[in-house]
RNA sequence: GCCUGGGUAGCUCAGUGGUAGAGCAGCGCACUCGUAAUGCGCAGGCCGUGGGUUCAAUCCCCACCCCAGGCUCCA
């Protein structure tokens, strides 16, 4: 017998080599699918390790139950389904080589490589998906089988991709056996003395059966994979590397049950609603004119207006906070980026250069050598660090086609960008101010939810270790004191700098990275900085890069996408619509308009040119906060019908110095209640 | 860059081997209205660009340009 804890049930007795499934709890869960509020099992959590519902309990263990209702028991659905699509696609184009097929944060995918170099099209979707409804309907259980390399190597002698990984994992597993044998590494289990061993599934039901290579888990049968879709089809290369195959890959979401997988699709939709770039055309903000080129946007009024906005707040909290403006410009010799060692390391996302009188020049790809100029334009003393120069500077980039994305990713863009020399005893709470500054101005645009990642050393790296431990735990005590959860991304900050990215979720909980703070640990000696100290001798200043919006194109991206358009007041490019009910009441308007303008709001009148309903729908679909109406009533007593955005119902009778009150308290709040 | 999908009026989209349509937006006229679409009319197009096939191409073929999605998440 084997004791097993299963929680949620309590400790029991099983004969050895049992399954899960023959607890009488668990049985009476799967036969009534619909019964238990979590869900239906589909794997066990064995000791921790997730394992099939059919896993023999060798000796006592700790067990949960994993529901498809749980994160982990989507991802084992998501990682069945992709065996499904798989075997769907074998099925349809006979002699199809499949690569990898795992489950994604919200879905899984399955990379093929068609016979004959065919390709999918949208159309192949639903033949795909028609084709795993009926495996599905005929519920194929999916069967766990242990074999060694060479006998796995014969399985998946057609299978070349298969093979690859394989011959990897017999390689890798060598090498733990060898070595300590670190934890997760069930991906083939190492049995002493047996060598090896790699698992396959195999379902086989009443029109074809299928093996693929898996860790697994899987659900017990394909009947529980009812709720999915396909999404779309695209290009993948081989292990992400584009020198080796471009295969086909299949997008698909799965879920526990169709609700679930409708609130998915309603999300999906959700997200295409407040997709910046559509709303950047409909709220006449933007657009990128192909005569200019792509990833370069051209802001319009309403658009350039939202830019002001926050440009001038930029410049008044950096001011605020003790920045000293600077102004660089947008080319300089290339010599000025084969000293700030740019042109070594990243020429790749510079524009080629331009000749002049037989000077080369290049657009400049970042503002910091340009800052290092003006420190470096006279001796320093030490009195005057922290030095820290702001910029709002436009830098170009060449980024490839493929990866433009709206002004989340563009070629032009305006970083909100700051340095910062310091000395080393002052980098620490340079660093904590900093932290806190940050977070303090993402704030006040209404976001509150956080996350920091801290990206330490790489293998390969310029400078001393001293230093890289004296920039990184200074990062990290920053992101202590400001109380921020993070992350350390042991060896992925840049080779000449520890960082520190600021991440943020928004309204429909999409992360976004924002603001980032980096330690140089290059620039300052490429350009011998130096300050006199206190000891009237020359030291390196420590120097800071950040950006706080990451670039003000891309903050206000998400801004459009966060707010769904609807921007706070403060933000709004047109804040008031005046709308007079009939001409004889657009003098009033005028009045009331001029009004609210003078108080330091942004107007728009609509005059009595089409019916009062339609004006209002107009200024709804801008999204404008605030719509007053003005009519007889009105002109009589000094007041307006405030129709607030959000709001179904209209306040009539609000007097005028009332609302800009209201509206101007709104202002200077930041408020993010409209 | 590569794969998939797409480029038809300002926007959203329909359409056909015989050179084009709708709704919204725009303009004009009428309507003058109290909170999400007033009516009528007008105008608007090198059907992405270049080549080819054809008596005839927006449609079929080729090339190119542009836009969107994807190319990290290791059976």
């Amino acid at each position: 017998m084997v004791t097993v804890d299963v929680e949620g049930v309590g400790v029991v007795s099983l004969h050895r080599g049992s399954t899960i499934k023959d607890l009488p709890v668990v049985a009476e869960m799967l036969a009534r699918p619909d019964s238990g509020e979590g869900g239906t099992p589909v794997a066990v959590a064995v000791n921790g390790e997730l394992r099939d519902l059919s896993a023999s309990l060798e000796s006592d263990a700790a067990v949960r139950i994993v529901t498809g209702a749980s994160d982990a028991g989507r991802s084992v659905i998501r990682h069945s389904t992709a065996h499904v699509m798989a075997q769907a696609v074998r099925d349809l184009w006979p002699g199809t080589r499949y690569a990898i097929g795992p489950s994604t944060e919200d879905g899984f995918y399955y990379d093929f490589e068609l016979p004959g170099g065919l390709h999918f099209t949208d159309t192949d979707l639903e033949r795909i998906e028609k084709r795993m409804r009926e495996i599905v309907a005929e519920g194929q259980p999916f069967v766990r089988e242990e074999h060694g390399i060479a006998e796995g190597l014969s399985i998946f002698d057609d299978q070349p991709y298969k093979v690859e990984i394989i011959e990897a994992l017999a390689g890798e597993t060598a090498g733990r056996v060898a070595g300590e044998g670190e934890a997760g590494g069930e991906a083939s289990n190492a049995i002493a003395g047996e060598g090896p061993m790699v698992s396959v599934y195999r379902n086989t039901g009443s029109s074809a059966s299928f093996v693929d290579l898996c860790r697994g888990p899987h659900v017990p049968s394909t009947g529980y994979l009812d709720h999915f879709k396909l999404l779309k089809v695209a290009g993948s290369y081989w292990r992400g590397d584009e020198k080796r195959p471009q295969l086909q890959r299949i997008y698909g979401t799965a879920w526990e049950s169709e609700e679930a997988l409708s609130a998915y699709l309603k999300r999906l939709e959700e997200a295409e609603m407040r997709d910046h770039r559509k709303l950047g055309t409909d709220l006449d903000l933007f657009h990128f004119p192909s005569e200019i080129g792509g990833g370069l946007p051209v802001f319009h009024p309403k658009g350039a207006m939202i830019r002001t906005i926050l440009e001038d707040f930029a410049r008044k909290e950096h001011l605020g906070a003790g920045y000293l403006p600077v102004w660089t410009p947008h080319v300089a010799r290339s010599t000025l980026y084969e000293k700030s060692g740019h042109l070594a390391w990243y020429a790749d996302n510079m524009y080629p250069p331009m000749e002049m009188e037989g000077a080369e020049y290049r657009l400049k790809p970042m503002n910091c050598p340009m800052h290092i100029l003006v420190y470096a334009n006279k001796s320093r003393s030490y009195r005057e660090l922290p030095m820290r120069l702001f910029e709002l500077g436009t830098v170009y980039r060449f980024e490839r086609s493929g990866v433009l994305h709206g002004l989340a990713r563009v070629r032009g863009l305006t970083q909100d960008d700051a340095h910062i020399f310091c000395t080393p005893e002052q980098l620490h709470g340079e660093l904590e101010t900093l932290v806190a500054f940050v977070l303090e101005v993402l704030k006040t645009f209404g976001f509150d939810d956080f996350e920091a990642e801290l990206s330490t050393r790489p293998d390969k790296f310029v400078g001393e270790v001293a230093d890289w431990d004296l920039a990184t735990d200074a990062l990290a005590g920053a992101l202590s004191a400001a109380k921020i959860s993070y992350r350390v991304a042991e060896g992925e900050g840049a080779f000449y700098a520890p960082k520190i990215d600021i991440h943020l979720t928004d309204a429909i909980g999409r992360r976004w990275q924002v603001s980032t703070l980096q330690v140089d640990l290059q620039l300052p000696a490429r350009f011998g900085l130096s300050y006199i100290g206190t000891d009237n001798e020359r030291h390196q200043p420590y120097m800071v890069h950040r950006a706080l919006f990451g670039s003000v194109e891309r903050f206000m991206a998400l801004l459009i996408e966060h707010y769904a358009g609807a921007l706070p007041v403060w933000l709004a490019p047109v804040q008031v619509l005046v709308v007079p009910v009939g001409t004889s009441h657009e003098n009033y308007g005028q009045e009331v308009s001029g009004r609210l303008a003078a108080a330091g709001l942004r107007v728009e009148m609509r005059q009595a040119d089409e019916p009062l309903g339609a004006r209002i729908r107009k200024g709804k679909l801008e999204k404008v906060p605030y719509i007053l109406v003005v009519g007889d009533e009105d002109i009589q007593s000094h007041t307006a019908g405030v129709n607030r955005r959000g709001s179904s119902k209209p306040q009539r009778g609000v007097k005028i110095e009332d609302f800009i009150a209201e509206a101007a308290d709104q202002v200077v709040r930041r408020s993010s209640e409209l």
